[in-house]
DNA sequence: GTGCTATGTTCGTACTACGAACTAACTGGG
DNA sequence: CCCAGTTAGTTCGTAGTACGAACATAGCAC
């Protein structure tokens, strides 16, 4: 079906449609003055703090990585890091309120321009868009990387 | 719908299918001794020869930040550089044997995974969901970054 | 309390990405 | 024909990303 071989398969569908994710959320980034990978840090602090070994399990990286991610965003003063008072080993690493302020640009931002790369489906197949890549997201355990635009 | 909240919006879907897509890229990549850059590049090379600035256009990267990516790629033997009969400035970039096997092992290691996310699918589904985020590629004119399965 | 494990950091290496400045080559107007 | 302006790529300096190995502490189990 599809004029013009429109249709894709399921696998290359997802590889570009994630391409052009990737874009927007590169862009929504530099908008604001992020690397990626901040602004992808300051996404999931969003919903709450987090120790530095589950943010490493969060966000797919070894824990060697993330010292020096937090470094910088503590040093751009988006983050902090507080000591955990039940283990003096761990720390949690949680939003400044510069940071959260940021965090929440930068988020409305983001599903902004991703809200627009889907503007020309209508509203039964966005739906329909979302129930899909809801089942997929959840089958798959996909970290929290990004809240849902209603939180309960 | 759905139990457990397992519906998302499109914006949220979008966005963390795309990161478990970007980590399944990076596993397969890893898989291969590649960057995920550097599968990129093989991907898209797949399909032809491209010009350094085609090449940029395709992978939203600076020219300068292409020139070491195929360095890098030079360096390993994957990929090398002709000179444009037609244009004394200008290189063609391709595959050499050892990089278009790689790339092709890479490709179907990768297509496998994705195809996995989405295991549980049924097949209306997956040819539903293939027609969403087809739709969505086409619109925003997602660049060739990966080839259908089913190449015309 | 002595070994074992878990939590983070440090260090060295390779890669990514950008903009500015540069070289070489094409192109169009005179 | 030649020069000005443009285009294709490279070089360079800077910042950030990501990893594994090695490390220091702190908790935990026995």
């Amino acid at each position: 079906m599809g004029k013009s071989g429109a249709d894709l398969g399921v696998v290359a569908g997802l590889v570009r449609a994630s391409f052009l994710v990737n874009a927007v959320y590169a862009e929504s980034a530099r908008e604001y003055g992020l690397t990626v990978q901040q602004g992808q840090l300051l996404c999931v602090l969003m919903g709450r703090p987090y120790g530095m070994g589950d943010l490493g399990a969060t966000l797919g990286l070894e824990k060697s990585s993330l010292t020096g991610l937090v470094d910088r965003a503590v040093r751009r003063g988006l983050v902090r890091r507080a000591p955990d008072p039940d283990d003096r080993r761990a720390v949690h690493v949680l939003l400044t309120p510069e940071g959260r302020e940021l965090a929440e640009d930068f988020y409305a931002a983001t599903c902004r321009r991703v809200d627009d790369l889907a503007a020309r489906l209508s509203p039964p197949e966005r739906d329909r868009l979302g129930a899909l890549l809801g089942t997929i997201v959840h089958e798959n355990e996909a970290p929290t990387v990004f809240l849902d635009t209603l939180q309960p």
